[in-house]
DNA sequence: CTGTTAGCGCTTTCAA
DNA sequence: TTGAAAGCGCTAACAG
């Protein structure tokens, strides 16, 4: 049997560590225990051993590695809307902190919330460690990753139904921002939000909402958009057909964008001396000359590695319980609102 | 030993075939085959099968899976620059692509390029089926993949050492787009290329530079930025102090808006009036009302999608040829350039 | 420190 | 159509 092996092996892809043990003089396991940290090698043998390795172009092969050590090393990683410009940012500090601590990103990027239901399929199938999710799931959904034991992290998102693990960045500096607003004398403010089922456009248009509250102001009107420059244009023209405003808060700054053009290229508005726009999130292009958008910049890496630190924690330890983070944003004063 | 499998499954996560075998009453390899398409079993079989999987939560094990079929359904997806503002498209498009093709993709973010080693290493450790990479890879690297057998697409890279299949978004519409833009009477062209080790950056510079020739016009000067937007800017302000221009052609959008802002907002130079800009991607911001950017747009669904393609004819068959497809840019019209 | 051995969960002949 | 059996490449006791 063993002698069959040795027949077969050294074909395609790299060898085995049977070639390696083979070529070195060495049992399988001494390979093994060589690629291992924190195993006993006598140097002689390891140096033998590496060399053999090195003229084979040996790799321990990681899938047999995650099918006897029941741990993958792979982390699922779920966006919904990569395209979303906000994301990129999160995605490469996600995978950049991911690496640092061993793991591989097994990317799945939906295209629209029903896809979940399969993408949670080939989660299971390929027993990754773990997941961060930022899109969002059903109460069942969440349910099975707690029957399944993969410890799940959610990202700006956040179960009111499920205990579960989430960062996210609180509307903290918003409420500053909106103060600040108010007490520079805007009056007429109009909402733009996300769509109806996005957990994170309510959070923010709430947020502002219960702000002016506050002051003793309601927003004159709230329209919606699905984050894109695009619909905040349009979501801006809605609301400057129908109303005067003098402020406009838009739930991301992509849409705070288009609210911005539509205002001060189609219609002339004077920004930010007769009208302030502000957004949130601190997406690159909200920085460049042509805008200089007032928003709250999320602390993305802190975030990330948060996320990432909660998910490994829970890894090492199964039954740690659920938790919710919180960041503030910063406020980024740009030239887009004259704050008090 | 059957019986001593039996005793200690159905632990933790999902539980097994043998689990699913047992409470349905058939063999393990009846479920095997059951989850596998293009097998023989009988309705009633499948049926009562089917049933206590769901039962019990079973998910076939796509490590073990890969282990025995020599496929991981794992296909690597390496990008050098992720908050390039273009890739999260191509990112997108190309995992949507892939995962109609049920591979999976492992993604690996570069900091820089130097940590490809490492990021090869891992490749080769998960056994992937294939790999497109949108990096510089070295000959010896290049090499590599072949030597192990790993169907291998380059994205918008090139090697001209070794024979590798890629695609790319040729300079095609940019030549029409600089003859255009002198036809319209500019002369004294601006350049900002990439970075020096930059394949793409490299190729604009050098198709502007062989277009203007064939107009008998040299640039007046070439400077170089790393694609971002600040150091389009910064790169349009060294040329400004230094010479005096009416065109500008910088090798990606970002950069083109960068120096597109350094012109009209700090100079106050009237665009297209007295300077003609133009880039290259199509990228989202460019469409902006506070742009309208005149680029040429890369067809990256196309090429997504010819990418794909091409690695899975060369999984499906691993001693498929080399080959190099081109895609031509689309002139996106804008309002930077005047155009003869 | 090193080798032997028994599997991880699955696919795949091969007989029945 | 179904089941038994032999591994895929590796790890992890356990002896020596």
């Amino acid at each position: 049997m063993a002698a069959d092996r040795q027949e077969r092996s050294g074909a395609r892809r790299g060898g085995t560590s049977y070639d390696v043990a083979r070529a070195a003089g060495v049992s399988q396991s001494a390979v093994s225990r060589c690629f291992r940290p924190g195993t006993s090698v006598a140097p002689g043998t390891r140096a033998r051993i590496i060399a053999a390795a090195d003229a084979l172009g040996y790799h321990p092969n990681a899938i047999a590695q995650s099918l006897i050590t029941r741990r993958s090393n792979l982390v699922a990683v779920i966006i919904s809307n990569l395209t979303n410009l906000y994301y990129p940012e999160v995605l490469a500090e996600l995978t950049q902190q991911l690496s640092e601590r061993g793991a591989r990103v097994l990317l799945f990027a939906l295209r629209s919330e029903s896809e979940i239901d399969s993408v949670l399929d080939l989660v299971w199938r390929y027993q990754v460690d773990g997941a961060i999710v930022a899109a969002q799931l059903s109460t069942e959904q969440m349910l099975a990753f707690a029957a399944r034991g993969t410890p799940l992290v959610l990202y700006n998102r956040h179960s009111t139904t499920v205990p579960v693990a989430s960062v996210s960045c609180d509307f903290g500096a918003g409420s500053a921002l909106i103060a600040g607003m108010v007490a520079a004398g805007c009056r007429a403010f109009g909402l733009i939000g996300g769509p109806p089922d996005s957990a994170v456009g309510e959070a923010r248009v709430e947020g502002a909402r219960a702000e002016l509250a506050r002051a003793g102001i309601a927003p004159v009107a709230v329209d919606r958009g699905d984050f894109s420059y695009e619909s905040g244009h349009a979501a801006a023209h809605r609301l400057f057909a129908a109303y005067h405003l003098d402020a406009i808060v838009a739930a991301n700054d992509v849409m705070a964008l288009g609210a911005m053009d539509a205002a001060r290229i189609d219609l002339a508005i004077r920004i930010p001396d007769d009208l302030s726009v502000v957004g949130f999130d601190g997406v690159a292009p909200a920085k460049w000359r042509s805008y200089l958008l007032t928003t709250i910049r999320q602390p993305v890496r802190r975030m990330t590695a948060a996320a990432t630190a909660m998910l490994f924690e829970r890894i090492e330890n199964l039954d740690l319980g659920p938790e919710r983070r919180f960041f503030p944003g910063d406020l980024i004063r740009g030239a887009t609102a004259r704050l008090g």
